[in-house]
DNA sequence: TACAATGCGGAACGGTGGCTCCGCTTAGAG
DNA sequence: CTCTAAGCGGAGCCACCGTTCCGCATTGTA
């Protein structure tokens, strides 16, 4: 691969990161070809389509999300670990706007299209969940797809309608909904 | 108004009801009037533009949720009206694609175009939620525009991600977290 | 320096979707 | 029944966007 192609590719990969953080996937290729300062024949080149490189970003960023898991997972505290991990995830989420779009397509789409990547952080999430359910802290009856259906969703929600907040505080009301009642005494 | 036109009218508001609560905002406007049995010529004659048919839908829905809102209201129990209010929206936004997509639209957008309607929206959840925060059930430090953000997220999350199960679980530990400690031992 | 091969840019294509325009149809008054 | 104005349909216009194609430039080797 010659050096100029080599240097192209990590351009539109970084161009595409900001970009697509920035603005999701609705951005078109122009504009991430534009910042990566080539041409669309080059950004084709290095990626057969936009969702190639949609994908290639994503599936860094869930990777890092993922390594975080594994961190936090070597707390003693099973609920804290399961609840930071949720408020990283969320933080994650709400200001990288592709992992927003990423995680909110359709279900079946969603399950297809990225497979194993999906089935990974479901998988961390639920290691985490069963711990602090295990731990007697954490409600047994919301499953794991329930748990990141409410991170996404608080999310969107406040990306959406109450765009001056955070989502901090309505990830509080949905960890302290999903503590027992014997935890929340405690 | 000539007789025909005024039935063609109502066609198309029927078409349009069913059509963007099946499929959201997205739906092409040819869709729409071929469902109606009529020409887009004649969707246009009728209203100026797509949004403004998809206003004139929403609008009618937030109506009826409102009316809804002063029904519940005359209850004894501020928290569980509140909560039944809040579940019936939930309800309501998950059943009509519409209704989804006209709250999860960016905020400014929302608050400009829809003005008094989403003003008015806003207001009944307040009064609810203000008597429920003043009988003691539900914590003090969630705004009202949370609340529309937790409820428009649970649908979000629960549409996008699990399509299998509906969102009451999910609302469930979103109310939950509302409750104050003390409500919750009660 | 010469010369392939590799890579590049961006004009152009095809598909989609909102909206307009105009020749034809039809309601309904006289 | 006639006649006109209101109404209708849908082909077509335009703008947007993903993708392709090809003449030209650059690289790196001999």
């Amino acid at each position: 691969m010659r050096a100029d192609a080599r240097r192209n590719r990590q351009r539109i990969l970084d161009a595409a990161a900001a970009t697509f953080a920035a603005e999701g996937i609705a951005v078109p290729v122009d504009e991430v070809a534009r910042r990566a300062g080539v041409g669309v024949g080059t950004l084709y080149r290095h990626f057969p389509t936009k969702e190639a490189l949609f994908e290639a970003i994503v599936i860094d960023r869930v990777d890092t999300l993922l390594a975080s898991a594994s961190v936090v997972d070597e707390s003693q505290d099973p609920a804290g670990a399961l609840f930071s991990f949720l408020a990283k995830m969320a933080g994650d989420v709400s200001s990288k706007h592709d992992l927003l779009d990423a995680l909110s397509r359709a279900g079946v789409e969603l399950k297809e299209r990225w497979g194993s990547k999906f089935d990974q952080l479901r998988a961390a999430i639920d290691v985490l969940r069963q711990r602090a359910v295990d731990g007697g802290a954490v409600r047994a009856d919301v499953g794991t797809d329930e748990l990141l259906s409410l991170v996404v969703g608080v999310c969107l929600g406040s990306k959406e309608i109450g765009a001056a907040h955070g989502c901090d505080r309505m990830l509080r009301v949905v960890c302290d909904g999903l503590r027992t009642r014997a935890a929340a005494e405690a």
